[in-house]
DNA sequence: GCGGACTGCTTACCT
DNA sequence: ACAGGTAAGCAGTCCGCG
């Protein structure tokens, strides 16, 4: 597995000058020379500043220059495709919030003298946390470092230090407060300019203004007549979300980059942080079909017998620093780059190399921070990191993928995986290499342009909704977007933004108790389901429940438990809190306003048959980003690591929820219907009458000012007696499997498949009758896997592969060794390296551990009493309910069951 | 010394 | 670093058993 070959047979040494002496003359040509020159030239000039008026252009990222101490905004014109740079011109300065007074900071030398403060203000805001004005002073600096960020020395240190040395004081240390002092700088000044990222801008005289466009505007005049209901303020938060939906999205000219570096041990990763060996590749693929191969020309390497897409241009490179340039020049270029895992690898690598082969600083056209690698030029969009997102992992891609590799998120999303490569890098040929690498940025680069560039679209319309740069919206988590558009409000409403641990000691305190040890509060309720087959099964559910309870309580950090005594009285069920009746919380309208926008409009946008298919792909789009919100907008609040984390209002969203699907149990019962099962926010009704269901949900809307409805139809479903567990056939024949072992992404594809066969049986069954017909089919599949098994008649040994994720790296498995544990184990000792993450595959064996990873498992060596267990428990799940039974089905009589 | 009852750990799932 | 609830399988521990 692990290959080793010299480097010096065919590599210049760039770290001994004397054979890269001898390299060159061996190779240098005259071409390169020309290259160097035409690189002179053609050097474009930075920053690239936007002219005095500048059409119609997209706000993409802002950042802060240090050099001119200015907040800059990058802006993406598409006609030309280019980025400009627009310093701002407004005067706006960092600054943070304190309570102690002007006259009292200005006895304080380190404040005062420090080299970054500016002057003092005083202003007024309100104070959500005790409901009133408060007067703050605003200590407003020349540098975002000297409020906060440096290791030490910056002001909201300094501050809480000097208060106890100065006199006269009428406040203790502990009490001494700074606010806002953590907030990035370039997040403040988009909050305070009020300037949208995403949205469309135009520089007229040297200033930045949004641009009003007629059309979107037209739209969200005609969405707004639907929302009947809606009180003034709510129907002006819509409107401000649809603006951010409805504007359109541009082309987004981009290019899809991955190098290829030489490793003399092919099984590890060069580390890119010493960049020890060259890069011998880079592939690019972009919008504006270009398609290229930047090869370094090596001695000893063949060019090999593969053929190349005929538009695919390879060009050779003669030096290490001649292709690396090469591959700055495409960054200088592009306005949007995209890699898979650049950020860690590709870009950080290229920029390490260069400085080691001494290419000036700038030269490069790459800014390393700790976690990301940003360009100078564009926006560098880690396709990686994007896809790493759970929530768009699940609910914008739904789970189309698993292994965030760029083999399985291609293959789940775009079917297009990574070409199959079992030798090093050093052994390919060229045009091996150049297939390989190529093939690499072209998923890549599909991944953002299947379905009308949706990817880029919904990192668009997150980067609206969110206020955050592009950079930021596809690296960062949920409850950064959701805590930006907070911020954002707070600031427009002239809000102090308070400190967590504020929160938490006014309202910190939960008071139920979860079911699972160690959870801070208790959940949903699951219903018992009623276990059999049932034909005729309605599903009743609210649309986005917790979003709904959000906003028909006024839940919000300000509103729970609220210092008015009049409110007290105002309960949530089932805990003691109370809630506030005089003020709307500002998260219960954001919510509210955004779920309405969802529920009302989007949802149904994105299946009208009327629109055109690029007008619904792009509804698509914006459901989705915001189902991905909704979604995620109870649980911050029960996140520590969310800046308004507030464990009572995530506990009364869960409790209100269990007092809604409660009430809605006891009035099925009164109505009649039997309930066959339920979870959280559903209800799964035995065969309802029409007028039934019209009776529930009518007084769903009255009793508890919820809507509920009718999500979907089932032929039939099966439960057997376990919780969130079971099958349902659609009227159209497609089945949802919830929760099966069958289902499950870890069990062995011999299991699944037979699992998978007894799925299309029952999609076949429309009456009870043909019931008798299915139960056979089931059996035969059963029995044929059974007999397989014991003749050990398997194709492959990946067939009986379980393939589980390892969670952490191996040393941290210090309480348990659980059974991949001791594979991955024993793939290490084989040379091998395993890390957090990766997926490890192994079969059962009769033989100590019991375990092998499927490479090194020989057929013999299998357990299979314990496939033959495994298929059991996997199917019991649906026979039971069928009336079946394994033990049956193979054959042993109840007197052999006894003995076995 | 061994096996069953139990708890805890780990992963994958549901809403 | 969005939450809690459920299932399943295995690892490890405790305890009884002449």
């Amino acid at each position: 597995m692990t290959q080793t070959k010299s480097l010096d047979a065919w590599l210049p040494q760039p770290k001994k000058s004397e054979e890269k002496e001898k390299y060159k003359v061996e190779t240098q040509t005259h071409h390169n020379e020309q290259i160097r020159k035409e690189h002179k030239k053609e050097q474009r000039p930075f920053p690239p500043k936007a002219p005095g008026n500048l059409s119609q252009s997209y706000f993409v990222s802002a950042t802060y220059d240090g050099r001119q101490k200015k907040a800059v905004v990058k802006l993406y014109e598409p006609k030309e495709g280019k980025i400009y740079f627009w310093y701002d011109n407004t005067g706006h300065k960092p600054y943070c919030l304190t309570n102690l007074s002007q006259f009292e900071l200005e006895k304080m030398e380190r404040v005062t003298t420090h080299e970054g403060f500016d002057h003092f203000e005083q202003v007024e805001l309100f104070d959500a946390l005790s409901d009133r004005k408060v007067t703050v002073t605003k200590i407003v600096a020349n540098d975002p470092l000297a409020i906060g960020g440096k290791p030490q020395g910056s002001l909201r240190e300094i501050i809480p230090e000097e208060l106890p040395k100065i006199s006269d004081t009428p406040m203790a240390a502990e009490d001494a407060k700074v606010w806002e002092a953590k907030i990035k700088y370039y997040q403040s000044y988009i909050y305070d300019t009020r300037y949208l990222p995403g949205m469309i801008f135009e520089v007229k005289n040297g200033n930045l203004a949004q641009v009003c466009i007629e059309d979107a505007e037209k739209a969200i005049t005609n969405l707004k007549s639907i929302f009947q209901g809606a009180t003034t303020e709510e129907l002006e938060y819509i409107e401000e979300w649809a603006r951010l939906i409805e504007y359109p999205a541009p082309k987004f000219r981009r290019a899809a980059i991955d190098i290829e570096v030489y490793a003399p041990i092919s099984s590890r990763v060069p580390d890119p942080r010493e960049a020890a060996y060259p890069v011998v590749c880079c592939s690019l693929y972009a919008s504006d079909n270009k398609k290229r191969v930047l090869m370094l020309r090596r001695q000893g390497v063949k060019v090999g017998n593969k053929t190349l897409p005929t538009d695919l241009e390879l060009q050779y490179y003669e030096t290490e620093e001649d292709l690396i340039r090469g591959i700055f020049e495409i960054l200088w270029e592009y306005p949007f780059v995209l890699t898979f895992n650049g950020d860690d690898f590709d870009l950080r690598y290229l920029v390490h190399r260069a400085t080691n082969l001494g290419i000036e600083k700038r030269e490069i056209p790459i800014e390393i921070g700790r976690r990301v690698s940003l360009l100078k030029y564009g926006v560098h969009i880690d396709l990686y990191k994007f896809f790493f997102n759970r929530a768009i992992q699940i609910y914008a891609f739904s789970n189309r993928y698993r292994d965030v590799t760029l083999n399985d998120v291609g293959k789940g999303v775009i079917g297009l995986e990574k070409i199959v490569c079992d030798k090093g890098i050093g052994d390919l040929s060229y045009t091996e290499l150049a297939e390989y690498c190529f093939r690499d940025s072209e998923i890549t680069f599909k991944l953002t342009n299947f379905e009308d560039e949706l990817s880029m679209k919904l990192i668009l319309v997150l980067t609206r909704i969110s206020s955050m740069p592009m950079e930021d919206v596809s690296r960062q988590g949920v409850s950064r977007w959701i805590r930006n558009f907070m911020h954002r409000e707070h600031r427009h409403k002239k809000m102090l933004i308070p400190n967590s641990q504020d929160i938490l000691i006014h309202k910190g305190q939960t008071a139920t108790k979860a079911v699972i040890k160690g959870k801070k509060y208790q959940g949903a309720i699951v219903v018992e389901p009623v276990p059999g087959v049932h034909f005729n099964v309605a599903v009743m559910d609210f649309p986005s429940l917790y979003p709904s309870i959000i906003k028909v309580w006024n839940l919000g950090y300000q509103s729970i438990l609220c210092p008015h005594a009049e409110c007290k009285g105002n309960i949530i069920p089932n805990t003691p809190h109370w809630v506030c009746t005089k003020k709307r919380a500002m998260e219960s309208l954001l919510i509210g306003s955004l779920r309405d926008l969802r529920v009302q409009w989007y949802k149904n946008k994105a299946k009208d048959k009327t629109l055109t298919e690029e007008q619904r792909n792009w509804y698509k789009v914006a459901q989705g980003a915001l189902k991905v919100i909704l979604n995620a907008s109870y649980g911050v609040f029960g996140a520590e690591s969310f800046d308004l984390y507030c464990p009572p209002v995530a506990e009364a969203t869960a409790a209100i929820g269990r007092f809604s699907i409660t009430k809605i149990l006891e009035r099925a019962k009164t109505l009649g219907i039997q309930v066959l099962y339920g979870d959280t926010d559903s209800l799964f009704l035995k065969n309802p009458s029409k007028a039934q269901i019209e009776d529930l949900a009518h007084w769903t809307e009255q009793e508890l000012k919820m809507g509920i409805d009718v999500d979907k139809m089932y032929r039939y479903a099966v439960f057997s007696s376990r919780k969130k567990n079971y099958l349902g056939v659609l009227e159209d024949g497609s089945v949802d499997v919830k929760g099966l072992t069958g289902k499950k992404k870890h069990i062995p594809i011999f299991i699944k498949d037979a699992f998978n066969q007894m799925k299309d049986c029952l999609a076949q069954v429309k009456t009870p009758a043909e019931f008798e017909k299915a139960k056979k089919d089931i059996a035969n599949i059963v029995r044929d896997r059974y007999t397989k098994l014991k003749r050990r008649e398997w194709e492959d040994m990946s067939e009986l592969a379980f393939s589980v994720v390892l969670g952490d790296d191996l040393e941290r498995y210090t309480k348990t060794t659980p059974q991949h544990v001791k594979a991955a184990k024993s793939l290490q000792q084989s040379g091998i390296e395993v890390r957090g993450g990766d997926l490890i595959r192994f079969v059962k064996t009769t033989r100590e551990p019991h375990v092998k990873p499927v490479e090194l498992a020989t057929k013999n060596e299998v357990d299979v009493d314990k496939y033959i267990a495994y298929l059991h428990s996997t199917f019991d799940q649906v026979l039971d309910a069928l009336g079946l039974s394994f033990d049956e089905i193979i054959g042993l009589t109840k007197l052999e069951r006894f003995l076995a």
